[in-house]
Parts: structure tokens; sequence; C-alpha cells
DNA sequence: TTATAGATTGCCT
DNA sequence: GGCAATCTATAAT
């Protein structure tokens, strides 16, 4: 479904301040927007995963706060933005009130607008024809693409406000998914049993096989 | 001070 | 399916 910005508006805070599960079940369908010398990039949330904070013994914060994860501790709604495997940053979301430490990893959008600009922030050509969704699927599918993608880092967008209009934000649109389905998070080896992956089920840009 | 694993990706066989 | 790339936070010495 395509991005209706004149029905778009950021979410309010208290939206953040709840569990992470239900905080990232309820991001599948909002619109992560990113503004860059007056381009605008979109991408529809279609993947999620919730980290629970100082129980969860998968997640930053569970050694309790640090330089790196300072922002998880702080005010719900806030970007904590960290860097991986010498490669690639990934974007989180803060949840949870001052002082608690949950947080959704967004893994995975549906390119909306500014695809062109994608393409190149991740070092790929444009397609001349027509792009086929195995071109689109290397752009925002998967936590480090769609950083690379969006021009996201931590150096730049670290602890920034996403619930207020700025060059990173998340939009309700007044989208809602028809499907949504729960497996276990990807890519990490503590507390893998748990159900914290939240997706669209229909969705061709979901990660993963 | 040194070692190791990591919320990933892309290229190789 | 296997594995190297490449940096940093954190653990071990």
């Amino acid at each position: 479904m395509k991005f209706d910005p004149t029905r778009a508006r950021p979410l309010p805070r208290e939206f953040y301040d709840r569990d992470p599960r239900r905080v990232a079940r309820d991001l599948l369908g909002k619109v992560l927007v990113r503004r860059h010398r007056r381009r605008l990039l979109a991408g529809r949330i279609v993947e999620a995963e919730a980290y629970l904070g100082r129980n969860d013994p998968a997640a930053h914060a569970a050694a309790g706060p640090t330089a790196r994860n300072l922002v998880l501790f702080g005010p719900p709604g806030h970007a904590y933005v960290y860097f991986i495997y010498g490669n690639h940053y990934c974007l989180n979301v803060s949840c949870l009130p001052l002082g608690r430490a949950g947080c959704v990893l967004i893994r995975a959008l549906e390119p909306l607008s500014g695809l062109e600009q994608m393409f190149r922030a991740r070092g790929l050509t444009p397609p001349a024809r027509e792009p086929r969704l195995t071109d689109l699927r290397l752009l925002t599918t998967g936590p480090g693409r769609l950083t690379q993608a969006l021009g996201i880092t931590r150096p730049r967008d670290n602890a920034k406000d996403l619930t207020r209009f700025s060059d990173l934000t998340i939009l309700d649109d007044g989208f809602r998914p028809r499907r949504i389905l729960k497996t276990p998070r990807l890519g990490i080896s503590k507390a893998a049993a748990e159900q914290l992956r939240y997706v669209i089920g229909d969705n061709p840009f979901v990660s993963g096989r």
C-alpha cells in the first residue's frame, strides 16, 4: 500500500511507553521517514523484534546502563543506533518509561519513496527497467540494509526523538496490517526460543529464508 | 593489554 | 550451505 503523507502524523510518546512486545507488534505498518537534503526517503515497517531490557539476556541493556546503551534507559520514543560486526548500523526505538530499558529493533521495511537514492546509498546501480522484487529486497530487507539505504548512523542519529517531525521520524498514515505473525528472533544465541519477532504475514519484504 | 563474540551481509563453492 | 570482512564492547589476563 502506498504512503499517504497527508494523513501521516507522528506517534505520540505514550505509544512507546509500553511493553516492547506491544510496541513491536503495533509498529508494523507504520512509516519510517528520513529527510535528507530536501529528499524524502520512506519505508513501511514490516518486521520488528522486541528486546525486553534488563531481564532479557539477549538485550544490550541486560548488564545495566553504559555509554553505549544509555538511550535505552532514557524516555521512550528515541532512536538507539548501534554498530555491529564492524560493518552495520541497526536502528531501535526505546520503549517503557525513563529508567526502564526495553526497545524494538526495526528489521525490515517495504520501500515507499526515494528508491533511487536508496539504491545509490546501498552502493547499487538503480535498474534502468522497472525494478523487480529481487532488486527492491536488497534495499531495506534486513536491519543493516535499511539503515544504509536511509543513511542512518550512530554519530548522526543516536538519541533522536522519533515522535517529532525532524529528519528522522516514524509516522502513522492509517494503514493497518491484515495478518501479523510471531516467530523467534533472528541472529541471536541467548533466549532464542522466545517468540519476539513480529512480521506482516504476507509481505514480500520480510527478511529471512 | 589482549582476546573474543557479536541483534549482519555478501561472496564463494 | 560456508565463511570472511571489519570494528567495538566487554571479558579475560
